[in-house]
DNA sequence: CTCGTTATTTCATGTCTGTTGAAATAAAGA
DNA sequence: TCTTTATTTCAACAGACATGAAATAACGAG
């Protein structure tokens, strides 16, 4: 009959810091930013909801601890701008997009940023300028040539538009497709774009 | 010194439910769905907040009432499906939904309405199917031949990637294209996937 | 080992949001 | 004129996030 949990600091060294982010990055995964509530997360950890606060600040807070990306897509995307081989560059963005974004590890966080880039401000212009800086600019100056950066643009769109209809809305017949017929379908459209 | 409103009906016969739509919708239009709060659009509209309730039932109906589209965007597509010249269906199809989009009358709405397909399930799952049924599926149905309904997908996708590249996430350079850009830039790649 | 300091934790409270039921008032109709 | 109905505000609730105070354990200096 010990009294479930008293106040203050516990016994032991037990991470809650880590519990209440893991806690959060399951139901965030699985339920979307706005379903869930800072009371659901700390049921789930054991833990008093002022808690939370007091090691994130905020639910904002909560979200982009939780949501730290295990990798950064404008890296997916761009370290195959190495390879010299322009003819199968599209083919190559392609399908790292496929691999990263359907990934069980990785994909689900870098879908449920996607969906935060449109609702939140906030996260919507730091998607904005890692996209512009990070990703068109530098696919303009690899493809070079006349309206590099609009077709540089165009490519970027069409990936969004994979990203989007395939992993976000989930509409259909894109979300069900396996890799290779995606990249059947989009490889020629988006090598029109690079190619010039 | 007239008591301002008191409780019970006004007099003369005011259209107070167009009023709350019409400010709902300014609202909505100029800061997004969770930002807006009720008591905001009763302000605005000079009524009590239960009154949104009474005469919208929820937030939700509000949005609805408020952003009923003018136009019916699967309409704007598969319009041009009845033209019998297939080579140039997709620069049809995407300078229409650049005029739609774009235009002040109906775009905000619609961009509105792609935004919320992202984040309310309801709307997601409504989109889904109107895209599903309504656009991809006939699209299919018109071109014909091997892979007709994958094709579709994917002129699906690049739809959908400029839409949410120009007018949700507003990255630059699509953003900022005047539409004959677009058009140069996008009639390749959407031709291929119509073409086969 | 002891005692002050600091980090962690819950409690209590405040403010804001959407929603609902009751009461008041004007219009509509017999 | 008088009953019924539609419209409107008021009052209150449940649930959300956030914050300041209080309690408690760990840590470190001596």
């Amino acid at each position: 009959m010990n009294k479930p949990v008293r106040r203050g600091r516990r016994a032991g060294a037990p991470d809650t810091r880590e519990l209440i982010r893991d806690a959060a990055r399951a139901r965030f995964l699985a339920e979307g930013y706005q379903a869930v509530t800072l009371r659901d997360v700390a049921g789930d950890a054991g833990v008093d909801v002022a808690l939370i606060s007091y090691y994130f600040g905020s639910k904002q807070g909560l979200f982009g601890a939780a949501m730290a990306l295990p990798v950064n897509p404008a890296t997916v995307v761009v370290a195959e701008l190495e390879d010299p081989d322009v003819d199968t560059l599209a083919e190559r963005m392609l399908r790292n997009v496929l691999t990263v974004w359907g990934d069980p590890a990785t994909g689900p966080q870098l879908q449920a940023l996607a969906a935060m880039a449109v609702t939140d401000p906030r996260m919507n212009e730091l998607v904005r300028e890692a996209v512009g800086n990070e990703i068109t600019q530098r696919i303009a100056v690899r493809i070079g040539g006349a309206d590099a950066e609009q077709r540089a643009g165009a490519f970027t769109a069409q990936m969004a538009g994979l990203i989007f209809t395939r992993y976000v809305l989930r509409l259909e017949p894109i979300a069900s497709m396996v890799p290779d017929d995606v990249v059947r379908q989009l490889r020629p459209a988006l090598q029109a774009s690079l190619g010039g």
